[in-house]
DNA sequence: TATGAATGAGGCTTCATTCAT
DNA sequence: AATGAATGAAGCCTCATTCAT
């Protein structure tokens, strides 16, 4: 293995690095407010290297919400090559692990992404990455779709497009992420998102039962 | 009577008038990359006027907050107050149909709002615009609170603090929109809204029957 | 008397109301820092009126000067016409004391008057303002040298030319003032610019004697 | 030795750059009326630069005044530590020379400083800066009495506190350059401020013995 | 490759002044 | 004469990005 293999890797090391300490920049801070040099300092390098690896900020910030889709799609493929085994009970359980998982993976990021993808769209993204987010994103929505399919068709389910019930699945998931964070705001109390997840998964789980 | 009436309904008009065009900038570019003098030529007005009805951006943002926050509220009192005959499914269509009237009334607003009030805590906002977006905020959880409440307290929803059961509610809700929203950048379809909202109400409605 | 000198009488009462409010918003504030709605308010009139009588806030501003040094010579003239019958002590004193009463007259105005003829050339001041302010000064130079005059022509007083004298006088007079007046910031201590003057006008008048 | 001192140098090499630049600025056009871009063209950098250097335009200014203060009191100490040969009249002397020395090395900087220190408190100053500008203000005082003590405690002076006598020099010291300064605006006449300041001092040299 | 000082465009906000009523 | 809402120029400051070393 080569010289070049080896750079390339050192490279990859680097973009990492970086990576990490714009996670806790950003969750720290939000988009707007995290400044590069911010990032640079907790990254213990300077600004200008920043840009050696990430084209500019926006291109840094989706670059981790990349990572969180790629997580997450590994997990919703892992329930669904466990899936065959489970009852629908059970199914609607693992989906709710994976995304709670997803989202102790890391919560602000999520909390970001979800802000963030929908409004205030960003011009200076690559096409490149914005392809691949678009991707990851329908991915992640086909993969659940898949898990749950098995059941819409045969009656078990509410009948219902899988996307479109994998679309009910993501969006109960973000609200109530978005909602409990929003709370804090309002109540002081959190950290009981995951019982909120797990009382609205439960209706879900009544409620798409025929 | 008189000329101080009609200097206040002036008044009153001209700050309208500066919230209408800040709502579209808004909804246009999102907080951030809104600027004070979009809105300013968007309100055919010079910036220094909006700084007379508004004490800073932030203000003036949150103000239209506010607004969409009242019109919940009465849409919300609206529902309780004709609540007393519904059955249990027609309550919870009478609060689906409320809550999809708020989107209606100012879709771009709502989502900013779920955006930004829990994101980016904002330090230029007076207290006592602090104060009313959180009053108002807790009263809605209240009112949903209040019109499920009887359905719990008689076993027929599933057994569960009111308010737990409006956070999931307003978990949903917002979820939806958000994704609905964010879909837009996915697949450019959009205004399926209204479906994705009934159906996961439907779900909503069948799981907290027992 | 006719309707045209009534106006007249009118015109002055008003501009005089609006000095007397300018006096207190520029004491309390400074030139920079308050604003012509400042002034406005504390007269209880518009900010459009106060240009009806002042041509912009400079003159407005020096238009209080000239009012203080008005005074100041309208005190000299005074010592100087009482001066004949006393001795060289008594002078000193009695130009203390009228220096002192120049102060207590208004004394944020004197000490911002003393700031800013200085520093901070204004462009806006009217030539006939400037001159009145320019002839205003000299005049009081030239009565404190007419109170000293005697006694320096009749070698009682170190020998100096009159003018020159009356500058120290001038300079340790303002010197003393703002001095007193910086000294809050770093004592807090205040109030006691009377003994000051006191003692600095008795090294004065110890010192010029031969 | 090494790169880490001379990039240290190199930084105070451009502190001090722009110091020179906001003090002829400021000079010309005192505190307000200077603009952040006119110090930025006169140092031949960008607005941006100067931030790097200079919290805000009030600490920028404000360093100016430090700057002075403590080639004051440099050149009080000085003053004080050749003191204990040198009789009343040298005393008195060297003390003159020694604040003339300071108006010459920066007046409009010590002008500037006598109008600011007083009026328009300044809202922006950090903490430190402040605390650094009234200790060495009260030190200067402090030295002026230790230079005078001795003569106090020996009858020599006329009995008073020691920090009142030097709060005396003080005031006349600075009644008399901005009352020279202001002349300039009424007659045009300038730069005999050391003869006014020879003479103030030969005055209250005069005046303190008994 | 890494640096980090420098840039400068652009945002928010203030306020002296004007002018239609 | 008086108003006061509206103006808009101008100031301060931030920060993403660049580039000489």
């Amino acid at each position: 293995m080569g010289i070049l293999e080896r750079k390339k890797r050192e490279k990859e090391r680097r973009r990492q690095q970086i990576m990490v300490a714009a996670k806790r920049v950003f969750s720290a801070k939000g988009l707007n407010r995290a400044t590069m040099e911010d990032i640079a300092k907790e990254a213990e390098l300077s600004p200008g290297t920043l840009y050696l690896y990430f084209k500019n900020k926006d291109e840094l910030f989706f670059s981790l919400s990349l990572r969180v889709l790629q997580y997450l799609n590994i997990r919703l493929e892992h329930v669904l090559s466990n899936d065959k085994t489970l009852n629908p009970e059970q199914k609607i359980e693992s989906l709710r692990n994976a995304l709670y998982d997803v989202y102790e993976f890391d919560p602000m990021m999520l909390i970001n992404m979800f802000h963030l993808q929908s409004s205030e769209t960003l011009r200076n993204l690559s096409p490149t990455l914005m392809d691949d987010l678009t991707d990851l994103s329908r991915q992640s929505l086909r993969l659940i779709a898949a898990i749950l399919e098995d059941e819409i068709r045969n009656g078990i389910f509410i009948d219902m497009h899988p996307i479109a019930l994998a679309d009910i699945v993501w969006a109960i998931f973000s609200g109530v992420i978005l909602w409990e964070e929003s709370k804090t705001m309002i109540d002081g109390h959190k950290d009981y998102l995951k019982q909120t997840l797990e009382i609205a998964f439960e209706i879900f789980g009544r409620g798409i039962k025929t």
